[in-house]
DNA sequence: GGGTCGACTTGATCTCTCTCAAGGAAACGC
DNA sequence: GCGTTTCCTTGAGAGAGATCAAGTCGACCC
């Protein structure tokens, strides 16, 4: 679910101090050409989405854009970490998708030429690239093998919306929350061992939002898990003690 | 919500005698011309398209293809109705979506290359057109154009998708109940007035499945917001009596 | 016409999850 | 160190919606 860094770990924070002073002055071609959406690009197309993208520094809990913003381009998270998500008219708040660094956002809004539908916010101080929708329109005429990036990125993020729908619709919240901790522990690296401690991907707030359940409900069900002696959880970590348990465990 | 039909209309089903033994001849370009997805393409593309393609005929009830099978291709509603659908191992199920003439499916699946997550049957004796992944690929390498349309048609497909999950994480049953009803009588062809009468797409089973909640819920609040003189129900026939206040209604 | 089948409605009850309200506990600032 | 803030946990109660079980209605079929 979290996309591998090509630059740098949101886990392991540099002190808050380097951080404010010493933003890293990245190389935009070659944070770009490490991205699977432009890899197969010549360094020609790399160089010319590069002009076309400029960089955004977010502080931790700021907005990147509102529901209702005008969408003039797509975000690649550097550093840092984004979360999308709706607010709804009464105060409630549901997050959608927590994007991590290598991961782009906001691709669908641009070729429907709509307002944002969600809104983003830092939840860390945030380095984002924003590649201008013009660059986008210009290179696809140009390269069949961009073009398909672009519809296979697309259709992954379908994909995982669709398996949402799923499991909002057909799973109890504690299936969900199975399903998060053990997609979380999965190797991302191939079809190595599943990884037995997973840190939670944001506050556990964020997280349940992202599971559609109230933060209350999560911590409940975390308790749960871990009494019957499923889990063990310490703070942001959570550790798996028993993967076949977990995977058949009912409800 | 429901897309405008080029063909033919699914609300005004032919008498079963001349379903089952005049199945129109459709010209498969006329009908690919037709259709957003192709409609700049020229006759020399059209004429490759339509080699790739090949016509379904599906039975009511029947299935077009089930969760974990293979893509091919992706498929084309030309006549008739498809449920897009899970189900989960205890027997429940939950409809994704409806489609109807005019409509396509199964793109995102065939750009990641994977088997289906969703199972797919027709609502009602249903004509599709398959078109065979390959030839997809080949016309997207040297049409720019179709690539966009592609592009905008898996955006609006994820747009949507992101709608549903707020309303299903935000909203309540009626209020998701009022949205359907507002949008289905919103007048597709522009700004104009919205309809009055609204026919329910399907029957009310897979409705309410549709919009997140069970058959007898969906026909409380029907009933409910009939009581309150906002909407009078027969049939599959929803008459809006009072614009304002259905948009308005608390809960 | 009566029978059967499927689709829809209505009622009673249950339960999962949310809400509200406090109480800890770790993180941050000074 | 100590207060303050933010985050998380725990408890008690309520509510939206699900489930189970009949019952009604209309379409279709001998």
């Amino acid at each position: 679910m979290q996309g591998k860094s090509p630059m740098t770990d949101e886990r392991a924070p540099q002190p808050a101090a380097a951080r404010a002073t010493r933003r890293p002055a990245i190389k935009i071609e070659a944070f770009l050409a490490k991205l699977p959406m432009f890899g197969e690009m010549s360094t020609l197309e790399i160089g010319r989405v590069a002009a076309g993208t400029h960089p955004l520094h977010i502080e931790k809990g700021a907005p990147v854009f509102h529901n209702g913003d005008p969408c003039t381009g797509f975000h690649i998270v550097v550093y840092g970490q984004v979360k999308l998500g709706f607010t709804s008219p009464q105060g409630g708040e549901k997050v959608v998708e927590i994007m991590g660094p290598g991961q782009s956002f906001g691709e669908a809004l641009m070729f429907l030429e709509r307002p944002y539908i969600v809104s983003a916010h830092a939840l860390a101080d945030t380095m984002l690239l924003h590649v201008a929708k013009h660059v986008v329109f210009g290179e696809l005429d140009g390269d069949p093998v961009f073009a398909r990036k672009m519809l296979s990125g697309l259709s992954l993020r379908l994909h995982g919306l669709v398996r949402d729908v799923e499991a909002y619709s057909l799973r109890s919240s504690a299936e969900r929350v199975i399903g998060y901790l053990l997609s979380a522990s999965a190797n991302r690296t191939g079809e190595a061992e599943p990884q037995h401690e997973v840190l939670l991907s944001a506050g556990k707030s964020v997280v349940a939002s992202r599971l559609n359940m109230t933060p209350e409900h999560f911590s409940r069900v975390l308790h749960d898990l871990s009494t019957s002696g499923l889990i063990a959880v310490e703070g942001k970590t959570v550790r798996i003690l028993d993967f076949n348990r977990l995977r058949t465990h009912n409800v």
